[in-house]
DNA sequence: CGGGCTTCTCGAATCGATTCGATCCGCATG
DNA sequence: CATGCGGATCGAATCGATTCGAGAAGCCCG
């Protein structure tokens, strides 16, 4: 310890948190000898062990990172959360989630880094391994779009109330025959067109809740398209297989407007024009200038206000309190890709 | 602490380390009483201090988190330092890095938080605040992409090499009018064609030697435009700039692949033919599902090795090693965005 | 039956900062 | 001159795990 330098010990501790009675001229003795000492001011360690604290927040996010990454809805609710938690002196120590199946279940990381707090980034049933260790370990946990759950805080949105109202869009505007186009059912990532019995085994909370706003707004989809996750790729593949099959739906509700775009370029590459002999909708609310020159029709959610709450969900836990469930709200925009169903 | 349950004190430590000389009948029983107590396990922070490691680097974006993740080069790069990591025992830190200008130019984490090792994801130059705080701390450094500096470990790519490499293609190909649309120059972000003025003060290493790939060449560019960003729209914007005025050129290249991406955008807008009217070249060699029909020609990066390569020189460090400087190859890739020069 | 050896368990020190209470000093007041 | 008071500084305990060396118990063999 530096102390030794100036001459103290526990006087070095106070000319350094600044706070506490001390001398002026104490200070700048224990800062000068400080920095002729080359000693670079107080150990994190040592101070996160005292307090108890670690200033750390885990990130669980849903997916490889790569995967989750390539979403900027995770990227941006993450650099939410992010400017939401820097002020408070809080770190994002980022935790990779369920990887392939193969791979263990839970991350070491998860098992053995100190944090203060959890944010569980996506699904989160129940039963899920990762909020399983979170509980064992007593980490206060903030779960996003998961299941609820009595003891862990929740922050989600009305992707429900927002996928009915977009629903009723298109039926406004003539489509019967729409299809779907789904986020992944759970961890095994399989895809194609599922059927009752393979929705019957839905996982994913996120998932469920938009198809059910399909539903509540009195759709049943022609086709339930899976896919092992969101993004452009899989979304062209589903809008291939939907689009080239006889009985084409006129209207496809994506629940990503990754995969919304997927399936807009798919219906280029099969020479349908949009929206005139096909109706494509995404959700999330994504501004995606390369798909220019068509506009997305989407459901907005707050992604930065999301982070934010988020971020107050961590710093209530904190606190000690458990904080209320946070719904934001959403908003259906209209671009043009969804316009009269053809005759 | 739960040792009073069982029976001893460090008794419970070697029960739990797994390590050291134990008796399996006495192991069980520690287990059993920690399981009866709902203790969780050894707590990170006293351990942690005790070993003098906090398993954390510190990974500096070198933007703002937002727009770090929005160019799948960056979250790439960190998905395979992650992976690398992860089985070390390692975690990563997200540190945002400097903000607009007006944002203090150091994040409080990066004065505070405790990291064993950090790394910088971009710029770095000599008297960056970001690698100077870092030196003050003591804490051992990686950065990527950055001008080599002595007591920082260093991971790059051939990016010079390969910008050259490139440009002759489009020389082969018959171009003499080449534009280039370039990353941002430092951290005021200004935007538009840049003047010999102007480029004399071009802070950020990446940017120069991309730049300095095209001279190699023997190409003196029509047109420098900076970018603020490595963003689709920022491309996008430059490519209207650059195709809509006179003496348009015949080729523009572009610094990475987002932004050229951008300019094949703006093309496709103003009526232009890629690659008959004008020939568009990115750099980074991401896989662009949306711009088909289109496949960009690009240089290609390995992004999951370099964090692989950024990995195995934080563990170097943590040896007390100082890794060599590690510069990754790349390699040309030809795609449908070049093509000869119109006559 | 005792010496020597192995195997396990325990105490105590250590990592580094924080914090509470105690002490000490100088100055002012009765 | 003595007492009181307030401000500054210091000692010691504490956070929780790890680790080394010492000691104790049990066992084998002479």
């Amino acid at each position: 310890m530096a102390a030794a330098a100036g001459v103290s010990v526990s006087t070095a501790s106070l000319a350094f948190s600044g706070s506490g009675p001390i001398a002026d001229a104490t200070r700048e003795r224990v800062l000068a000898a400080a920095r002729s000492l080359a000693y670079a001011g107080p150990n994190p360690l040592g101070r996160q062990l005292r307090r108890g604290r670690s200033g750390i927040v885990g990130v669980i996010m849903g997916d490889a990172l790569r995967r989750a990454f390539r979403d900027p809805v995770s990227s941006q609710v993450l650099d939410g959360l992010a400017a939401t938690l820097g002020p408070l002196g809080l770190g994002v120590l980022l935790v990779p989630g369920p990887h392939d199946a193969s791979q263990p279940a839970v991350d070491p990381l998860l098992e053995s880094a100190a944090m203060d707090v959890a944010v569980q980034m996506w699904g989160g049933t129940t039963d899920d391994p990762v909020l399983e260790t979170l509980r064992r370990r007593g980490t206060p946990t903030v779960l996003v779009e998961g299941t609820p759950q009595p003891d862990v805080a929740a922050v989600g949105i009305d992707d429900r109330g927002g996928m009915a109202e977009l629903t009723r869009h298109l039926l406004d505007l003539g489509h019967t025959r729409i299809a779907t186009v789904t986020l992944p059912f759970d961890r095994g990532r399989s895809s194609g067109p599922a059927d009752a019995a393979r929705q019957s085994h839905l996982v994913w909370e996120i998932t469920r809740r938009r198809l059910a706003g399909v539903t509540d707004a009195g759709v049943t989809p022609t086709t339930v398209y899976e896919t092992p996750a969101s993004l452009v790729e899989n979304g062209a593949a589903a809008g291939r297989a939907l689009l080239s099959g006889p009985d084409r739906p006129t209207a496809v509700i994506c629940q990503s407007d990754l995969l919304a775009s997927g399936v807009v370029l798919a219906a280029r590459e099969l020479g349908l024009r949009v929206p005139q002999d096909v109706s494509v909708a995404g959700f999330d609310g994504l501004d995606l200038a390369w798909l220019a020159p068509d506009v997305l029709t989407s459901v907005a959610q707050p992604l930065a206000e999301k982070g934010a709450a988020i971020g107050a969900a961590v710093s209530a836990l904190l606190e000690g309190r458990m904080p209320e469930p946070q719904v934001l709200p959403v908003a259906l925009r209209a671009g043009t890709t969804t316009g009269p169903a053809p005759r």
